[in-house]
DNA sequence: TATGTAAGTGTTCAATATACACTTTATAGC
DNA sequence: GCTATAAAGTGTATATTGAACACTTACATA
């Protein structure tokens, strides 16, 4: 191929990626301690450079294998970072992915083999570089993105309950909203189908399990819909002086 | 500066702008021939490569001057692409950003000058490369932003009427709102402030100007909020066979 | 001064969102 | 096996918001 553009600068391209997860009814990050300098040792998202012979995409997905073990993971552009100084080892422009996973047992254990951890979004530490930065834009993108598109067939199990469908949107949003009012708005989107079976353990009752109806599910993720709800009045606390 | 990552590839960094402008009812977009190899003549965005010493933002402001005369354009970021033969000259990753501007008279000029044109985003021609694809990206994220985002203050003069407010969201839209719905909308919202003076010559009674109410426009445009309104029903067109 | 053209204005009805509390179910412990 | 407990499940009345719709006003120009 003929190279027109010779005169021109050069730059490193990193990715990262950030990775969330819904565990435990909250909603999970995963970090790693980073292997190589500079700042060897600290928190870090999983983050690697691109290749000449890749795309962005298929860069991204092959950082995230190779730091964690996870494979197919579809994630999407967030923002690009390229402050000047942003990377102290030598100036890099970050091109950010994101993306939602549910997390199995399987997941789980290569995560944990190549040294990555899920930490609660509500008490992410001090990471590399811009890399908090990177999370708050995921975290505010993920938070909109609730409001317009449907969200859980990623974070939750195949088959899964109203409560913790309603406990997915709480830990996302940091708010507690009406159950009658949740169960209602989402049910009469029709992206819900209900089984013939209970989940045991969680509760004495059980819970009905729900999957996502798929074709409706890509149908609204692709055309955008509106899910917003006013959050549940506390209950007043009264201050006593 | 020490270098830690000399094993790293090193990539082309394109920054390309879409600059959409409000002129005549329409909605526009500032385009020009392109200037060099490969695909020298064809029909192009206004694109550089970033240079070492400057961020990302500084960069698109740069290349935006440098081929157009413009300065002083707040840009956002619209997407990374990143394709490995997008470019048929050299791998190029390219930022794409989009900006929203008031077309005045000086800058039609300076546009003019070095041969940039304003095309209707009802006639786009054939773009360069995947240019076309960058445009289509940023419309529907600009058709998505008046959703969710006030807009008018970058597009429209600093005194405006209503009818030219609300032909601009039928022109970014595409749609024909009703008349009271969309003033009662809009004024409820307070962004607007009123000014007592009209706009003669458009029409023969003239309509008032308004102007956009600076502190609320920038609250809005941080913490978001909701402008929809369903399309007016079209008077039916009766099909004779 | 008559005519034409776009600006401006309110109300009714329908749909949707919110607030709110009791009943049901099944387990586990006695 | 009876009881206590803890979470799941369910419906309605009211308030708010959105949509549909047509005539009057102001001014310029002929």
């Amino acid at each position: 191929m003929a190279k027109f553009y010779k005169e021109y600068d050069k730059h490193l391209v990193a990715l990262d990626c950030i990775i969330f997860g819904f565990d435990e009814g909250e909603l999970k990050l995963l970090l790693l301690k980073r292997k190589f300098e500079p700042a060897k040792g600290e928190w870090s998202l999983m983050g690697g450079f691109l290749k000449s012979d890749e795309s962005l995409d298929e860069g991204a997905r092959r950082v995230l294998h190779q730091l964690t073990g996870l494979s197919d993971i579809y994630m999407e552009q967030l923002h690009v970072f390229g402050e000047l100084n942003r990377d102290p080892g030598e100036r890099t422009i970050s091109i950010a992915f994101y993306a939602l996973i549910k997390v199995d047992e399987n997941d789980r254990k290569l995560a944990e083999t190549h040294g990555a951890h899920w930490v609660s979004v509500n008490q992410i530490p001090q990471l590399i570089f811009d890399h908090n930065q990177m999370v708050d834009k995921a975290l505010r993108t993920l938070r909109s993105r609730t409001e317009r598109k449907p969200i859980g067939f990623e974070l939750l199990p195949e088959k899964f309950t109203l409560p913790q469908l309603q406990s997915l949107y709480e830990a996302i949003n940091q708010e507690q909203l009406d159950k009658r009012n949740f169960r209602k708005r989402i049910l009469e989107t029709g992206l819900l189908e209900k089984l013939d079976e209970k989940e045991k353990g969680a509760s004495k009752k059980g819970a009905y399990y729900y999957m996502f109806n798929k074709e409706k599910y890509l149908m609204y993720a692709e055309m955008g819909f509106h899910f917003q709800m006013k959050v549940k009045k506390s209950p007043l606390i009264k201050i006593t002086t």
